[in-house]
DNA sequence: TCGATATGCTACTAATTATGTAGCGTCAAG
DNA sequence: CTTGACGCTACATAATTAGTAGCATATCGA
C-alpha cells in the first residue's frame, strides 16, 4: 500500500515525491531531456526497475512525459522544478556539507 | 547506504527529503508543535521506529528542534517550510484526485 | 504514596521496497 | 547481418519500513 491513503491532492504530491530517488529525478532533469540510461546514470547508476517505477509515478502526475529526446519536464513540471531553486538555496545557505550525519 | 553521497548542500537535502514521510511530517508541523504520538497519529500512525529516524535526520539539519512544548520547526525549518506552500498550491491547481492512478 | 496517564522511545519480527545483475525486444546505422 | 543504443523486465538478494509490544521517566490527582 501507499504510505497516505488521502485523496487531497498535496498528499497524492507528498506521497509520490516522499518515495526514494523522486525529488533527485525531477532534480536532475532540471535542465532538459535525459534518456533512461542518461538518467540513472546521473542518479548514481539508481536501479533501472526503480527508476522505472518513479517515472511511472512522474507521468501520471503529469510532471514528465516521454518524448523522442527522452524524458523532461511538462511545463507543469517546470513550475513545480522552479520550488526545488528555493530548496538549492535553502540548502546552500543553511546545511554545511562538514557537519554530515 | 543512503542513497546519495555526494557533499553537495543540495544533495544532503534531497536525501532526507526524499526518504518516505519526511516531507509529511515537514508538512504536518507546519502549523505548530506536536508531541510524538501526536505526530504519528497526524501522520497516518506510522511507526515510532521510523518516526523517531526521520525526527533524528530533521533535527540534525536544524529543520527542527524539540522543546517542552514538542517537535516544531525552527526558524530555518519555517523558511523551508514555506516551499511546501507552493508544493500545496501546485497540487490544488494541478492534481486531479479522480485520476489517482 | 499510589495508581493512572502521557511522554519519548527501543526491540523485535514480518512485510514491503530497493538493489544489482542479466538480458530481452526494438530500432537505426554501418 | 552485426553492432550499438534504447527502454525496459525478471529475478534473487539486501535494505528499509511497518506493526506490535513494552520500558523508563514524568506528572497529575486522590
Amino acid at each position: 500500500m501507499s504510505s497516505q491513503k488521502s485523496n487531497r491532492p498535496i498528499m497524492i504530491l507528498l506521497d509520490s515525491l516522499g518515495k526514494r530517488w523522486t525529488l533527485r529525478i525531477m532534480w536532475e532533469l532540471r535542465n532538459g531531456p535525459f534518456t533512461f540510461r542518461a538518467l540513472q546514470e546521473s542518479c548514481d547508476m539508481l536501479s533501472p526497475t526503480t527508476l522505472n517505477a518513479r517515472l511511472g509515478d512522474l507521468k501520471a502526475l503529469g510532471i514528465i512525459d516521454h518524448q523522442s529526446a527522452g524524458y523532461q519536464l511538462t511545463a507543469k513540471g517546470l513550475e513545480l522544478a522552479k520550488v526545488m531553486i528555493s530548496l538549492t538555496e535553502w540548502a546552500n545557505r543553511e546545511i554545511n556539507p562538514r557537519a554530515r550525519s
